[in-house]
DNA sequence: GTGAAAGCGCTAACAC
DNA sequence: GTGTTAGCGCTTTCAC
């Protein structure tokens, strides 16, 4: 900028002015600036600019597997919002690592993004405290924050397990398992109560053997899932924590003779041409981030008050497999 | 920085050292230091620290759809070497839009991200010329450049559309219709070239009515499908362009009697408990972005030469779908 | 209309 | 060991 000031002999600041189309710049001056741009293909930084401006126009996103067809689309919408405010994304994707979160998280802050949605791997989100007091908007998506007061949006997990488990139920089913995520992951733990209070409420006992929580790797969920079947105690429905353990069910059932039936939580794509055609308690991902990217422009648009928290609804979708009859 | 110095009672500098760990501080000093910053709450400012560096350890990815099943995992990948790099991502869609590639694409060039890997929508890149020559390393993925030499990976999507092709051949098809992608994609064109020459290659004649492309909307290639089963010469077997189309194309195949062959350009997720089992010309996006990120960094790292140009070997995976043979 | 000076928060270069 | 100065590329303030 300095360089074009000085080709087009004029000052540092009536470039500026030019470049940003600020007014107060004669026809002449600024068609001598716009030629000298052009003979020296400059082109503004917006890092310096931003810098002095005291913003950086971008949030982070911080979740576990942007590849993973569930977060996917969180991700798209929360792009999508950020476009509408000129504002760039920066990613991450945590792996579920509660430190590699950490590490991210402090990374963009370092780097002074506007705001930030998290995907939570950790329950433990105090070393944000000092971000927060500094004026970064964090607003946690899919999982509640940990240890501290923040803007969240979630899904349904407790109600949703709840529905697709009081479904089995309805179907006639007596023995039920529930294949699901780790335990330290907060809607693993939530889908798990909803398994719990739904068999309770219909006055059903639960076996400690059918219920399998883990790494959503397919091997353990193969041999949970095998256990559940073929134990002591054999289930004849399979209720599914997530897209990622249905899948690998969905493949352990094909590879079976007798019916066992299934719902799971998330739907996935292709779920209707498979047989059966899996029935879900599906939740809207793009809906998600959508929302959470919608509270975190608010707040950084000034939005005051206390940490919000917003609970989207889910849908049983029947399809078939959620309507397989006991094998005795 | 400046008010933990002060706050310390010491220079400008020595802060910084501390920050950065650098060599040369009293230990008694130090620990002043440290003391004042937790005080303070003082967080270094990464994008100041950049700015001052002439780096911004970051680079831009822009491709058509994060939400895309193919994409998603290129984008993972690319994220995973850029992170082997201590380099944060910054991301965005360009919805298949060229316009909108070129915004995104400016734009992370305007905050001076050291790389861009583009996965393009359009098909004249000059508009990247004069941030090439400003020293922008740029590597294209999975479609080639347009009117500019750069680095490219790409699949090889003439040689595996006659593969697939060939293969539907084998199995005595001789009229074999091709549902593909719009025809301004690169990807689209090649792999149709691949037909023809499969077909030319086998002495095999095209009827015109046999090649549809356009988007990839559901309700376009539902009509184009149903278009080539009920024309007046019908085919027998399909070959689809890419994992949207063939979806679209297993869906309207199930809601009919008559068995179709199938062989998809691009695996996807659960194509093997379909009914039939979906053959498929599998590539690795994966793998296409984790070549095209190293690229990249080789470049930042110096490497200099003419462009190069990278095609990685698809793989045909046959699973039942590919082996119905013809009807009548 | 225009421009000089100061400063955003940091680091590099060279003092002391 | 430590501090001072200059400057990354831009915008803001205020004077001309």
């Amino acid at each position: 900028m300095k360089d074009v000031a000085a080709h087009a002999g004029v000052g540092l600041k009536t470039v500026s002015r030019v470049v940003n189309g600020e007014p107060g710049v004669s026809q002449d001056t600024e068609t001598r600036v716009r030629d000298s741009i052009v003979a020296l293909g400059f082109r503004r930084n917006d890092s310096a600019r931003l810098l002095r401006k005291g913003r950086t126009a971008s949030i982070g996103l911080v979740l576990e597997d942007l590849a993973d067809p569930f977060y996917a689309p969180l991700s798209r919408a929360v792009e999508e919002v950020a476009r509408a405010y000129d504002t760039l994304l920066i990613h991450g994707s945590s792996a579920e690592d509660p430190v590699r979160e950490q590490e991210l998280a402090l990374a963009l802050c370092a780097r002074r993004v506007d705001g930030l949605v998290i995907v939570p791997a950790g329950e433990d989100h105090r070393y944000l405290a000092p971000e927060i007091a500094a004026g970064v908007a964090i607003v946690f998506a899919d999982r509640p924050p940990g240890l501290i007061e923040a803007d969240a949006v979630l899904s349904g997990s407790f109600t949703g397990a709840h529905q697709g488990v009081t479904h089995l139920i309805e179907q006639g089913h007596r023995r039920i398992g529930f294949v699901g995520d780790r335990s330290v992951i907060h809607t693993a733990r939530e889908r798990l109560r909803g398994y719990h209070a739904a068999m309770e409420d219909a006055g059903l006992p639960v076996h400690e053997s059918w219920v399998a929580l883990g790494s959503t790797a397919p091997e353990r969920v193969r041999a949970s899932t095998t256990r559940l079947l073929d134990g002591p105690e054999p289930v004849t429905a399979l209720f599914t924590g997530n897209n990622r353990v249905t899948v690998t069910v969905v493949r352990v059932l094909a590879e079976r003779e007798e019916p066992v039936a299934l719902v799971g939580f998330d739907d996935f794509e292709l779920a209707d041409l498979l047989s059966p055609p899996v029935t879900v308690v599906a939740q809207d991902p793009a809906q998600l981030g959508r929302t959470a990217a919608q509270m975190l422009f608010q707040r950084l648009e000034g939005a005051g008050g206390p940490a919000r928290q917003v609970t989207l609804p889910t849908e049983l979708v029947p399809r078939g497999s959620g309507e397989v009859p006991p094998s005795r």
